[in-house]
DNA sequence: CGGCTGATTCGACGACTGTCAATATAGACG
DNA sequence: CGTCTATATTGACAGTCGTCGAATCAGCCG
């Protein structure tokens, strides 16, 4: 997961989509927002996807990715763990 | 700080380090944990550093790593954003 | 059916990254 | 000062990753 959000463009990509109305965007909505091909895109999200951070769903001609939220929360955690676990210093 | 963690040997070191007794530990300490020469260690220790992720103090001969809880709460409050932005939904 | 739009997959290429061996630096100690 | 231990830096090399153009797939509509 961490390395699926290594890359600025992912993160970006996670955060556009997270940010648009009604928790999914569609890759046309997404894609103008960035100066690379559609195919680098449709990449990108796939290894969110991958990454278990991101969820796709076809409707019609357009496909919309929607985040999971339990992903950010298990991140999240993650770190957490670490921050606390050295606090007793 | 995400390329920073993308890394598992990294992102084990981080763990090693805030789990060590006193929240700092020098390089002979951890070093062995890993099947990886110690330039490599040394190598990925700099590129935490680097990220803000570790704080790095000599003490005669040795070198004591020590994690920076700002650092994750930062992180922590990335997802958290991203998380709660599209709640909403 | 045939063409059209939106999205994914494939193949290739340059750039970056992790790894190591060899070398260099910092401090301790005789 | 010389040597020894602990760590960092350098240079090189293989493997991975991000990017693109071209081709392919999926669904709509005339």
């Amino acid at each position: 997961m961490f390395k699926a959000l290594a890359d600025p463009v992912r993160l970006r990509l996670l955060s556009l989509v997270a940010s648009h109305a009604g928790g999914e965007a569609c890759v046309c909505d997404i894609s103008p927002a960035f100066d690379l091909s559609q195919p680098t895109i449709s990449h990108h999200l796939k290894v969110l996807r991958e990454a278990g951070l991101l969820d796709c769903e076809r409707r019609g001609t357009w496909v919309y990715y929607s985040v999971i939220p339990a992903a950010l929360q298990q991140l999240s955690a993650v770190l957490n763990a670490a921050e606390s676990t050295q606090a007793v210093a």
